[in-house]
DNA sequence: GTTAAAAACTGCATTATTTCACCTTTTAAT
DNA sequence: ATTAAAAGGTGAAATAATGCAGTTTTTAAC
């Protein structure tokens, strides 16, 4: 009896988490954690962590860009961070777990592999600068957002739309010209303003 | 020949950081740390961490309400978010040591002291449950000023300044009634808008 | 207690932003 | 190829927010 086979779009051993990790820990408790992980594949729009659920895995993001969003009590969509790969996400659960406070959807189409959280937090408590290690790989998807919050919080629309596109333009795209893969309400919820303003 | 005393203003049997370390770390290591540690008192509105330079110790808030401000390039304070003892301030350089990204400053008298980063690093990376309970600390601070940048990139003013009234009053003075210790500007640049706004 | 400075407050003109009604273009489905 | 639905776009009226100029109140300093 075989365990459920599962589609494998990509190799293991070009993987930066892959990289990382055997920088730590052994190869062989690596293999722990990889034999766990599945890979996956999302097309733009689709949700990979779902608000309000509580999540038994890490997603490692290997390629393309998602979107945390958060749906307020009226439904209205607020989106807080932009990322692009390569992320660890869902990680703030690591440290304080919880319910997924946020959303994350890929804007772009993505691949990635999942990753046990209880397999990972029982290495990484036994290897402190590998969990050192994690938690600064974390700590970076939280601290790309803290310019946008300021940003967004003390200037008008303007001010924010520049911002995001200087944003995009450098953090996400690296490029100056870039096909932005955000459709104006998407954009508008990011920037907080209403779809027509980010058009005008 | 003794160290310089330095003045003592409490005790440090029933200091709460005292309490949780010694959950964790051995009272010899606490010890270590003690040693190394100043109390300080802090008058309202002193600042506390200075935007921009390179700390060599986290402070441990035992007392008061502080303020993470945010000077612009235009020289506009913006404030981020507003704490209330206990907590570690500075945690942020725990994980990833870089320079102060904010100021923090008293907005009441403060009492706390501080800590050691480097001697702190080391015991925290020997005992990785100690180092574990840290971070959930340094977290927390960041944690709840999630809801407050939300608020603030997507409601109008009057959300804006009805959002922060509630924050303060649940999570700051847990109270119904409470004498403001910020001065309408304060409030301003907390909630981005202009000071005649909030009086309004 | 007097005085100067800072903070609180007010109304109003100017500017910014949203909302609405409507049109055009693109995308996806049959 | 036709059609429906979604996204992109526009202008103009209504609403919201800022910035200014000025008055009153509170606070701190001598």
């Amino acid at each position: 009896m075989s365990q459920i086979d599962h589609q494998r779009y990509f190799e293991c051993d070009d993987c930066l988490f892959k990289t990382i990790s055997c920088q730590y820990i052994h190869k062989d408790e690596f293999e722990k954690l990889r034999v766990k992980s599945v890979q996956l594949r999302y097309k733009k729009g689709e949700v990979i962590l779902k608000q309000g659920a509580k999540s038994t895995h890490f997603l490692f993001l290997r390629k393309g860009i998602i979107k945390f969003n958060y749906e307020d009590e009226n439904g209205k969509n607020l989106i807080l961070s932009i990322n692009k790969a390569p992320a660890l996400i869902g990680g703030a659960n690591l440290v304080n777990a919880e319910f997924n406070l946020f959303s994350v959807c890929a804007i772009e189409d993505c691949e990635g592999c999942t990753i046990d959280v209880s397999m990972l937090t029982r290495i990484a408590l036994g290897n402190t600068l590998y969990l050192f290690k994690l938690l600064q790989f974390i700590t970076d998807v939280f601290r790309s957002s803290i310019f946008n919050f300021i940003s967004l919080a003390h200037k008008q629309v303007n001010g924010r739309i520049a911002d995001i596109l200087i944003f995009l333009s450098q953090n996400i795209y690296t490029s100056n010209s870039f096909v932005l893969s955000l459709s104006r309400q998407e954009f508008a919820e990011f920037a907080g303003c209403s779809k027509e303003n980010v058009i005008h």
